[in-house]
RNA sequence: GUGGGUGUAGCUCAGUUAGGUAGAGCACUGGAUUGUGGCUCCAGGUGUCGCGGGUUCAAAUCCCGUCACUCACCCCA
């Protein structure tokens, strides 16, 4: 086959989709008890508007996007949700409404990187919106939705790490702080983190290569840089989940790629299942500036988003129970006929009827019945047409009976709704 | 963009060291059972051995090139 899918952009195959829409639906439903609600926003964007939020120096903007002209457009695949989000927030006049909004968002993003285990170019995120608080106290309640939330997926070894960034000023300020910190010992950083000190010093911190991890030993801490007030924001925050029990490790050489944060800086990282060398689950922070920038009025506003892939890396196993299902097997044109008028009357019961309409052997139907899990099979063939009546095989209890056409519905969701729901599908 | 690994049946993989008729399990189809599933037994494969070239009497196997996938780096979810 030559036709291939796109790399780094992947299927979903109806074996494994129970995983993603039991993964959504549980995202959904925490949210939303925390009062978030749905937005949703288109894939393709402005590519301005990528370029004015998360910044011209990060790289995803540098390297990472799908960017086309259309029409005298220029235009781009979204790489994250918060840009758009903020977006819609500032273009409908959200803020002139209500001076509180939380939202939420499910859906594809697109990077142009090289793929590799957790990474994809198109990956799907779910993220939260607040717009209109301050913090620190929604910063606290955010992070302990989300450990709940990892908590409640069966994902147990996770750590949040936690940071502040300041306000732009501190972050400048910090920059000529570690440069001077890592300028004498420039020789033994890794080709990269030389080019960095130049271009954003902070990322040094977070190289995993073991000549600038060394080098960092000793390098100065943000955090010893804060203003009064981004500290009281930061200390503030730390009592709150203190209060919650949530745990965190301060991390003050957390830093992140997206340009647009301040204060609050968080990420939670994974260690346990199939997850690769991309252990983080998510991350977010504060970006209290970015809607006054799009054009909005000065709304504060923190978010995060979630790698749903590295979540499912991440999550247990679990076998999810089929629904019982009848699978009828017609014998003949009109029996087939009488398999459809059937499998209608079952449907509007509420039951889920497969039928086989192939034209195979009586045993092969029978087999698949079995294959797909159905509890119930009906045999529909020239003597039960003669006769008016169906007969109904209980799969799991070897047994059949003969019933009159007429009541053959009912009579096949009585069976089901006495039964014990059973079998599992392959996943 | 850089580095490693892997490409053999629909899927998971043996076979490559020492060149000699292309294999196993699973899945699928049929039969044993003329209209009765799961278990068992029997039967069923024309696979571009990723692709192209080279060496050789002979290449899945050796050599060169190339493509794809994958893991990792950078960075991020």
């Amino acid at each position: 086959m030559n036709l291939r899918g796109v790399k780094g952009m992947n299927d979903v195959l109806p074996g494994e989709i129970g995983r993603w829409q039991r993964l959504e639906a549980a995202f959904r439903s925490t949210v939303e008890l925390h009062r978030y609600r749905e937005v949703r926003t288109p894939l393709v964007e402005p590519t301005e508007l990528f370029v004015r939020s998360i910044g011209e120096e990060a790289d995803i903007v540098r390297k990472e996007m799908y960017s086309f002209d259309q029409h005298g457009d220029n235009l781009t695949l979204r790489p994250e949700g918060t840009a758009g989000a903020a977006r819609a927030y500032v273009e409908h006049g959200v803020a002139a409404r209500e001076p509180l909004t939380r939202w939420y968002y499910l859906g594809p993003m697109f990077r142009a990187e090289r793929p590799q285990k957790g990474r994809y170019r198109q990956f799907w995120q779910a993220g939260c919106e607040v717009y209109g608080d301050p913090g620190p106290a929604t910063d606290a309640e955010m992070i302990d939705m989300l450990v709940s939330f990892f908590r409640e997926l069966g994902i147990a070894s996770v750590t949040v790490h936690l940071n502040s960034l300041g306000g732009p000023d501190t972050r400048v300020r910090y920059g000529a702080a570690l440069v001077a910190h890592l300028e004498p010992q420039k020789d033994a950083l890794s080709d990269d983190s030389k080019r960095r000190l130049t271009t954003n010093p902070l990322r040094v911190l977070d190289s995993k290569d073991p000549r600038d991890v060394a080098a960092c030993e000793g390098a100065p801490s943000i955090l010893a840089v804060l203003d009064e007030a981004d500290r009281a924001h930061f200390d503030a925050l730390c009592r709150y989940l203190d209060r919650l029990g949530t745990p965190y490790l301060v991390d003050p050489r957390l830093v992140r790629g997206l340009d647009y944060y301040t204060r609050t800086l968080f990420e939670i990282r994974g260690s346990g299942g199939d997850l690769g060398a991309q252990n983080a689950l998510g991350g977010g922070g504060r970006y209290d500036r970015m809607v006054r920038e799009l054009g909005g009025p000065d709304v504060p506003s923190i978010g995060f988003a979630l790698g749903l892939e590295r979540l499912l890396l991440a999550m247990p196993p679990d076998a999810a129970p089929e629904p019982p299902c009848v699978a009828i097997a017609p014998m003949g044109d009109v029996a087939t006929g009488e398999a459809l008028l059937l499998a209608r009357e079952l449907r509007r019961l509420g039951v889920a009827a497969d039928v086989d309409a192939r034209g195979g052997s009586l045993k092969s139907m029978l087999r698949r019945a079995n294959a797909i899990a159905a509890r119930v099979a009906v045999v529909i063939g020239a003597g039960e047409l003669t006769r008016g009546t169906v007969q109904i095989k209980d799969l799991a209890q070897h047994a059949q009976l003969d019933a009159p056409r007429a009541e053959a519905a009912d009579t096949i969701a009585r069976l089901l709704a006495a039964a014990e729901p059973t079998g599992s599908a392959p996943t």
